[in-house]
DNA sequence: AGTCATATTGCGGGAACCCGCAAATTTTGT
DNA sequence: ACAAAATTTGCGGGTTCCCGCAATATGACT
């Protein structure tokens, strides 16, 4: 059985790989990459079927790698490892993993223990294994009050990447008052108070994308993505 | 000579364990803490006078930790070591570093043998040592042209936190328009290209904190700091 | 002292933003 | 299928934001 390791910290991948061998006999070949895009390649010429991936990287995040690796092999297993429960990596994992994949998300604050027990559930018997932190987070995600929706996730990183009301308006087809709504349910939901005690105010917007970013709803990462996404829709719009 | 370590990731904690009884025999004592609160603490019970400090911690980051060290104990030693080249940290480190008192900077990402030598060039001999990645950084910071200025920098984080132009002036002492014309530098400066190719309008604003976001001009933990500075700031005004 | 560069401030106006109100439309529950 | 609830949309107005223009103020250099 062939593992890839993709993990940009030279300590976490070696402790990675030590609990690999430990836990898993049947891992025959271990391979390496430390970042998404290299993660991709090895992927794809070694035809792995079995992956532990980092989210937080430099070049290509772990999100997005998995995204092109499941594209090309859907079958592939894959555990996160993860320094963080927050939100942003969570959507992105949530709306990219494939039907009958089997993945796992495992914070890398995790007992030696229960890593080895992850990996053994995901990449061996193809079971979905989520850290009950993590598990609590997308519970939360999920329930009505107080949860952003998709749609109102969608228009908060088109406010973080700096459109205005009209742009969003037109890329997601609403109207202009609609997504004027939908900001102030975000405004409301990010627990953005627009005056402090003394009756101050404050500006909505960056005050919104502060809060976000605050209480781990989005990420830099997130950032990163959401504009790259917005460039390929300006180009396909013409 | 006893030795303080702050770091919260545990194979980071341990790795440099093993650096520092390997570089520096005469250390006789290990202290450990996982964030800026504990290690304070320590700092202070223990006596300590020689630190190795990450930046990132989740309850209170480096650079607090670090500030209020040196105000009980200017002379106590600190290594600061980061994952990143991260210019808001540095501004953080400038600002506080006592007239003389040692400190050094070294990235996560150095070889074991440059973390060695400033372990023993910062702790033991009392020099400054700052990683080259660093002193690039530190450069353009001071450089003239593109680089923010302090009251530029004040002013973004102002911005970052969600106040508008008039409280901005309010608290700065400035008139409503000199602050619009920090915040037309700051846009400037920070690559902020209000239109796209397309001649799209975006909100300038959030535009600039998302840029110097993403430029790792700011980061979140220095959100969290401006939040803070300004709450005290309203506290005293009344 | 004098000149030139840079910063600060006021004024004014167009665009964007926030949001109450009410009508139209869609969704939901039974 | 029908009523209640929730969403979407238009209109309008009060703020805030962005910024050109021009008058002062401040600083630096000779």
């Amino acid at each position: 059985m062939k593992v890839l390791i993709v993990e940009d910290d030279q300590f976490h991948a070696s402790y990675l790989e030590d609990a690999l061998v430990e836990a898993l006999p049947e891992v025959t070949q271990i391979f390496h990459a430390v970042n998404g895009e290299e993660g991709e390649k090895q992927a794809r010429s070694a035809r792995i079927e079995a992956v532990v991936m980092d989210l937080q990287m430099e070049h290509r995040n772990g999100i997005e790698a998995a995204r092109t690796i499941w594209s090309e092999r859907p079958h592939t297993r894959i555990l996160f490892w993860s320094n963080y429960a927050d939100e942003a990596y969570l959507r992105g994992i949530s709306t990219t993993v494939p039907e009958d994949s089997a993945y796992g998300y495992v914070l890398k604050t995790a007992s030696r223990d229960r890593l080895k027990l992850a990996l053994r559930a995901v990449l061996v018997e193809g079971q979905i294994m989520v850290d009950r932190e993590i598990h609590r987070l997308q519970r939360r995600a999920s329930s009505p009050r107080n949860a952003l929706q998709d749609s109102e996730y969608e228009i908060l990183l088109d406010l973080a990447i700096g459109l205005q009301d009209k742009l969003i308006a037109e890329r997601r087809g609403m109207s202009l008052r609609t997504v004027q709504n939908r900001l102030l349910s975000l405004y409301d939901k990010l627990g953005v108070d627009t005056v402090t005690d003394e009756g101050l105010q404050l500006n909505k917007r960056v005050r919104a994308l502060n809060r976000a970013l605050v209480t781990r709803t989005i990420n830099i990462d997130s950032l990163d993505t959401a504009q790259r996404d917005f460039e390929r829709w300006l180009a396909r719009r013409g």
